[in-house]
DNA sequence: TGCACATCTGCAGAACTCTTCATACGTCCA
DNA sequence: TGGACGTATGAAGAGTTCTGCAGATGTGCA
């Protein structure tokens, strides 16, 4: 893949093979894009956010550590696919782990992630005390947000 | 799929199908979970960040609003990739077109997605200044993060 | 030591995503 | 009006991701 280096070196030299409508502009985006590894990186991390199950584990351990059962059982998802989710957390450095005899205890351990999570959380309920209507019937939880009761962590 | 209040009916009722260590604490955070309509709808958000592409896209449209043909120039993308890629930003009413003739002017219109975008290219940068080993050669761009530094919008 | 248990992992199929190609649509201008 | 242009879209193929299954690993206990 291109770096943007490339790419605006091409849009200023060679203007027949990039059509530029607003040309300063681009590069005045070009020069503050950041690195494709950056861009990748970063997305990489909203990735491992972007599954309604790992996000679901992840909001599970805002509060603190848990078992993969217990996990298992707050997600719905099998002990299999949990195990396989939180390996990519793992691989990621977004969970840590910290065994006790066969039992394996999962904690959120990206400060990054963290504060997304806990944000994306409370925009969502924020999003639903401004529009109650897009409220869905089997919800069975909390009004408040993470971000406005925060209790010490159990670890 | 299971609704989080089934999860936690089947686990307090029935203890031989799940298994839990810490029932209690399980208890707890289904209580808080947010419904799953919510955590779908959060995690799409998420996903949209989590394509290099789209994030690219978005980065670009921080600053205001681009046309088609210069958001592929930025994004080094074909400028079919870019339409159909803008296309899912608009379902999910992300970004807003402005048509001028035969120009389409895309802008970045969900305040949320604006944060996101905005804090993960700032803490980007954050942990390159902290960790210098971890930039890449072909970094060619600003130090100051976005939040840093506010210009007005040009539209 | 032998068995139960909690978790992990490789694998294969299913499901999803992204890009490209070809083409269609609407606008501008000669 | 015809052709160039900027953008949009459908379809198809390549690639990726996710899940369940089966079996492996390592621990605890009788």
């Amino acid at each position: 893949m291109k770096s943007s280096a490339d790419v605006q070196a091409t849009a200023v030299i060679d203007d027949c093979t990039v059509r530029l409508v607003d040309p300063e502009r681009v590069a005045a985006v070009n020069a503050r894009m950041p690195s494709e590894q950056d861009v990748v990186d970063t997305s990489d991390v909203f990735g491992l956010l972007g599954d309604p199950r790992r996000l679901k584990l992840l909001v599970a351990l805002l509060d603190g550590e848990l078992c993969v059962c217990d996990l298992a059982a707050v997600t719905g998802m099998s002990e299999s696919a949990t195990s396989h989710a939180l390996r990519l957390l793992r691989a990621h450095r977004v969970v840590s782990v910290r065994r006790d005899g066969r039992m394996a205890y999962y904690r959120l351990d990206d400060a990054h992630v963290r504060m997304l999570v806990d944000r994306a959380v409370a925009h969502t309920e924020h999003t639903d005390a401004i529009h109650p209507e897009r409220s869905h019937p089997e919800r069975s939880h909390s009004e408040r947000s993470h971000a406005e009761r925060r209790h010490p962590e159990r670890n």
